[in-house]
DNA sequence: ACATTACATGCAGAAACGTGCAACAATGGG
DNA sequence: CCCATTGTTGCACGTTTCTGCATGTAATGT
């Protein structure tokens, strides 16, 4: 990240949010506070923004956009998305579902490493703007509301054309017999399309959505290599999963 | 690779990626880091990419910052959108190219509307999900941060096999002899390739543009069907282009 | 009052920079 | 055809700039 990019970076932030505290920009960036500060001070000294302890404020505190707040994924979701985003290689492919999970998994990446992210969902497209090395591949199709993806025939065969190391896919129901399921049989199809291009599938399960099952079948357990998870280890379904051949990742 | 080349190659990229890492690019290319310092040193002086340390960076880097792009479109674009919102017939398709003055057409269609958005901007797919009734498609491809939409040969590629009654285009560059430009030669192959699959191209040129001209051509006059500015009627260069057959649509 | 956090300063390693120089290719007379 | 000139490229060198850590100090909060 160069040195004008990041003051810019901080400009940006300072309009979006209204405030910029040092201690949380220098953890997003993956840079130590002493950067941050030395860039705050400069700013400061072009009469950019206004420096106050801790941080920076607008030097017209007057306009502030606090509607464009990103909103905070709850805790348990926040750990299964740490712990997926580690499975991510540096140099390598990961293949993002859509859904919230997902969404948190985009925003959890470290932001000095360098990938490539297929998703077939805007939103996570648009998150992954901010991200300064990630590349994003976006795969087309029509774009469902409910759901905020892309998915149907031109989708489907849109995945076609990619590859990756790793699949990540949320689901609406993990069991130990049914295996994966969803509420769409569209979706459901195109998320078998994603785990069929990635050499290795792990699932975004938070708690409850263990024990449960829906109408159709995305995969079988035969084709998952794991599962992401914050339910307690010693949970019955699990130990029944993990004896299906399914690696348990537990996102304590 | 011949240096001329090479220097197309870089405004190209800061185009696209909206910075220039010198020792990414002398990799990338397989030239040392010398040449590449001595090509930014020289665009500099010509005045097309600001150097800093460690690369370059667009000009004005504010033109396309993403923060800009969430908050409320001025006036001028949106009285530039609503135009071009009517543009779009009940039940008809609309191809909407990327920009914050696309995104400014998006949020201006009335939600009552039943029609067809196609585009290549995760941003405007993620806007529409609030729409009631349009039915968004996405044209899938490498993400490319500057511009925040998906093009490469990929979305090309998707772009053919769609089509609609209206394409509304963005562009850096609106000329009399000139015609539509823009800074990337990329993003100018994809621009054509969606106005290719219209029955009409209008192109959303806020007065700012006019009478200016970029690197690469988008369209001649001939393929464009009409203008939508905010420019003033009598302005000479507009009279010139109305002169060239071309519609001028005033968002007075 | 005390612990915690933020800050400034100094320092060292790393990275980027500018300059000069030599090798090389392209152009243009002679 | 040959040679000189010009311009470009990569390398080597010394210099400048940046960055993160360590230290000590100031500010804040409990």
């Amino acid at each position: 990240m160069l040195a004008a990019e990041r003051r810019d970076h901080l400009l940006g932030l300072l309009a979006r949010e209204g405030k910029i505290v040092a201690k949380d920009v220098a953890a997003a960036l993956g840079i130590s506070e002493d950067s941050v500060r030395r860039d705050l001070r400069d700013l400061a000294a072009e009469g950019l923004v206004q420096r106050v302890y801790g941080g920076a404020l607008p030097v017209s505190p007057a306009v502030v956009d606090y509607a464009a707040r990103q909103t905070v994924a709850p805790d348990s979701k926040r750990r299964v998305a740490a712990v997926a985003a580690g499975l991510v290689r540096p140099g390598s492919a990961v293949i993002l579902d859509g859904g919230t999970t997902a969404l948190a998994v985009a925003q959890a990446l470290p932001p000095e490493l360098e990938c490539t992210v297929i998703t077939h969902s805007p939103t996570i497209a648009v998150a992954l703007l901010d991200h300064p090395t990630a590349e994003v591949f976006l795969l087309g199709g029509r774009v469902f509301k409910h759901s905020a993806v892309a998915y149907g025939a031109a989708a489907v065969e849109a995945a076609q054309n990619v590859s990756a190391e790793v699949c990540l896919i949320g689901v609406t129901g993990v069991h130990p017999e049914a295996g994966l399921t969803t509420g769409d049989a569209e979706e459901a199809a195109m998320k078998r399309a994603l785990a069929a291009r990635a050499a290795d599938t792990y699932v975004l399960a938070s708690a409850e959505k263990i024990g449960t099952a829906s109408r159709y079948r995305v995969l079988p357990w035969a084709e998952v290599s794991g599962v992401i998870t914050d339910a307690a280890p010693d949970d019955a379904v699990v130990e029944q999963v993990t004896g299906q051949g399914v690696e348990v990742l537990f996102a304590g």
